[in-house]
DNA sequence: CTGTTAGCGCTTTCAC
DNA sequence: GTGAAAGCGCTAACAG
């Protein structure tokens, strides 16, 4: 049998043949020892074979290995926008997880667009991962146009407040975290009422913080403040956030359903010269690192990322966890709201949920000018 | 031969064999229709087949595949730390690149960690991906503790200014970027020195940034501005931050090495009590999006994330491209270093980097009080 | 303790 | 236009 052309021997990857024959062994003992089992090897033969390993620069082959094991180790996320700082937290924080069980990673960003998210979807289940994170563009669908539902892959939904029938889901309890964040602005600061901007994300559903903030007021009998709706993105908070400050009155406190869209929301205040907390309040959602690096800090309601992180890992990897799985919030007290920060006030200190005593910072149901 | 129990009949996925069986045509045949090649078949047989892949839920193994093909399609991504905007944005850029390509891209943070960072590459290396794109944490390593040097995965690495010989490498000019900015805080705002706020990595290496802020002092016979040094973190800019803006006489003009670090910088400012620009002038580096949202949104030198990220990808996916790919930065002028921007100062106007008229923010080489 | 060997599911060459 | 069959490199059952 000819070998086409004469060129150079095609540098084939040296296989457990190779070690083998090089150990004076069989195959088998070589995967014995590359695997430390399942079958006991003498010693000496062991490190003949490690030899034979180190001198051929042997690497298994991770393909053939995935085959013949049914699986390669590998679980895959599906986020909007590792842009946004929430995501890009939620991401790592998986990511640290599957590695320390030994999988990988394997990212996929939308964008928010639904018809990408779909395509990504699909790329994703035809992988065969051993498990699959998704985040919904703009929550979970309300009909289920779920491409590849019928795979085996368990999946698992983060970001996801609700229950989604047949599916397992992992959220933060986003209702409660907005009751939280008017509750405080209004017992403590003392506001009329509270404005807000919504994020508004590519599926038509309405969200949790929307509905809290809606009951928080009625809960107090307070009139709705202005609602604007926004993109999830910088822009979109800073674009709803002239609309809102354009308003007369001119609204006392905000609730912005993320920090990507508070950072726009400040710009714009800053812009319009009004110190914040004092011509406006701001409170916000998630609890991302660089809310404590704006000025001013913001008080922000806390998504508990790691925790989540951690569940939706375990799911997707022993798929017999609950079905959902709802996470508490708590509201991480800075500047932003009115509030006077602890005298430690240094990041350095560590505490990251420093209690504060708001005192002086209440107002009585003040008067606009 | 009898099976072992008699229990649920294992549920064996459906292969191509099945679907062959099932259309009545050979699995030749199936894997024809599924790849669409490398034989054509014949628009009837075809249907039957796809009719055959639907009702049956076939879905080829995609391991087994990768075992046939000799590759997965994946693309590994190492990192410092996804949580700071500026590997975020190219991270997301890589994946851009390679979803284009039909590549997946599996993800690994190092957390600035080279222990970690090590362990992440020899497990990255040993799943013998298509390609490997390294950012090292604290710039390229001294001497060559490179592991899995051996395997024959094409590699690039990124954030690397300098080359590195026997590599590929893609960076941004980042002398060139200190030296726009020092240039620019002392040639048009007028001030008398520079200080700078040094990012230090994992690696005891001197960053082009710090060579090229000396650089751009010398060239006008500047002393030095104060020098501090500080972790690649927010928390590292504002202790870094403190400790400059204790200094007597404070410093009237700093660059950071990053934005990361520029945010906690402007922390430290702002609690401070100081004005900025005008107690303190900030231009960073890196060009990330938070950096239009601080507050003053900061004058920064971009780095062209999505060309270099483009090159990387291309660089592994046919290394038959030069060794080193430097890109040229630019500033972006923003409010920080007390430039005013432009009458459309709005994001909404979409313009990247807006040209500004600095005239009346020229101060001629004030005196500190 | 070690060796032989049967597949894992796919792609593709080669014959028909 | 279609089918048969040879492997890709590995793991692990089974036999020695």
């Amino acid at each position: 049998m000819t070998r086409t052309g004469g060129g150079k021997p095609a540098p084939r990857a040296i296989t457990r043949v190779d070690v083998a024959r090089y150990a004076g062994v069989s195959e088998a003992v070589v995967s014995y020892v590359v695997n430390n089992g399942p079958r006991p090897v003498a010693p000496a033969t062991a490190d003949r074979v490690r030899e034979a390993i180190a001198v051929l620069g042997y690497q298994p082959n991770a393909n053939a290995r995935a085959l013949k094991l049914g699986t390669a180790g590998l679980i895959g996320l599906l986020v909007p926008d590792t842009s946004n700082p929430f995501f890009a937290e939620y991401a790592l924080a998986i990511e640290r997880e599957s590695t320390q069980r030994g999988l990988a990673l394997l990212i996929a960003n939308s964008g928010s667009d639904m018809t990408v998210e779909a395509a990504l979807l699909t790329d994703l289940v035809d992988r065969q991962l051993d498990g699959l994170i998704v985040a919904w563009a703009g929550g979970p669908p309300v009909e289920q146009p779920m491409p590849g539902a019928a795979s085996a892959i368990p999946r698992v939904f983060i970001d996801s407040a609700m229950p989604v029938p047949g599916n397992m889901t992992v959220g933060a309890d986003k209702h409660d975290g907005a009751l939280q964040a008017v509750r405080h602005l209004i017992d403590v600061h003392g506001h009329e009422t509270v404005a807000m901007v919504m994020g508004r994300g590519a599926r038509a559903v309405t969200d949790e913080r929307e509905t809290g903030w809606r009951d928080a007021l009625r809960a107090v009998d307070r009139p709705d403040g202005p609602l604007a709706y926004a993109a999830f993105t910088r822009l979109g908070g800073y674009l709803a956030g002239q609309e809102l400050l354009a308003a007369r009155p001119r609204p006392t406190a905000v609730f912005a359903s993320s920090d990507l869209l508070a950072m726009g929301l400040l710009r714009a205040a800053h812009e319009a010269g009004l110190s914040i907390p004092d011509d406006i309040a701001i409170v916000s959602f998630d609890g991302t690192q660089p809310t404590e690096y704006c000025w001013p800090p913001l008080t922000t309601v806390r998504q508990p990322i790691t925790e989540m992180a951690a569940a939706a890992v375990a799911a997707v990897v022993d798929p017999a966890t609950a079905a959902h799985q709802l996470f508490p919030v708590d509201l991480l007290i800075r500047r932003s709201c009115g509030c006077t920060e602890p005298a430690t006030t240094d990041p350095t200190a560590g505490a990251v949920a420093a209690p504060t005593s708001p005192q002086q910072a209440t107002r009585k149901a003040r008067k606009r000018s």
